[in-house]
DNA sequence: GTTCTGACA
DNA sequence: TGTCAGCA
């Protein structure tokens, strides 16, 4: 599929595609137009990709623990420092804490979502009363 | 019409 | 990231 598809199946726009290429996240093979050809795959490598970003790790990370995200873990680390085991121990940790954020900010949606519902009447419809 | 690269905000 | 330019 062009790069449009991957777009629409992904939610991300071409530009930022183009960028996560750029920043070795994603490949792509190039057609004889030049235009940039991505495999089924791909799809599901984006929003991993994304998640990544989202779960706030730097793209240069996100590149060296890619290869863990493929089915055949084939990772033959070539360059596993101790300062990269380092970060990914803290980024670990950071998605920990963020983890128990999330956590306790649902339940405390939770809770008032359940107390809303018990002490308020139910409402039928909204402003336009129709 | 779609994509490409590079550049600016 | 969006957007614009100038091509193919």
């Amino acid at each position: 599929m062009r790069i449009g598809e991957l777009s629409d199946r992904t939610s991300t726009s071409r530009r930022l595609l183009r960028y996560y290429e750029e920043q070795g996240l994603i490949v792509s093979t190039r057609c004889a137009n030049g235009y940039r050809s991505y495999d089924e795959p791909a799809v599901d490598r984006v929003v991993q990709v994304r998640g990544l970003l989202d779960a706030g790790l730097p793209t240069r990370i996100i590149k060296q623990i890619l290869p863990c995200l493929d089915k055949p873990r084939v990772i033959h680390f070539p360059d596993a420092t101790p300062e990269m085991l380092a970060t990914l121990e803290v980024e670990r940790d950071r998605m920990s804490r963020r983890i128990d954020c999330l956590t306790r900010n649902r339940d405390a949606v939770d809770e008032y979502l359940a107390t809303v519902r018990e002490t308020a009447a139910p409402v039928a419809s909204g402003p336009s009363g129709a």
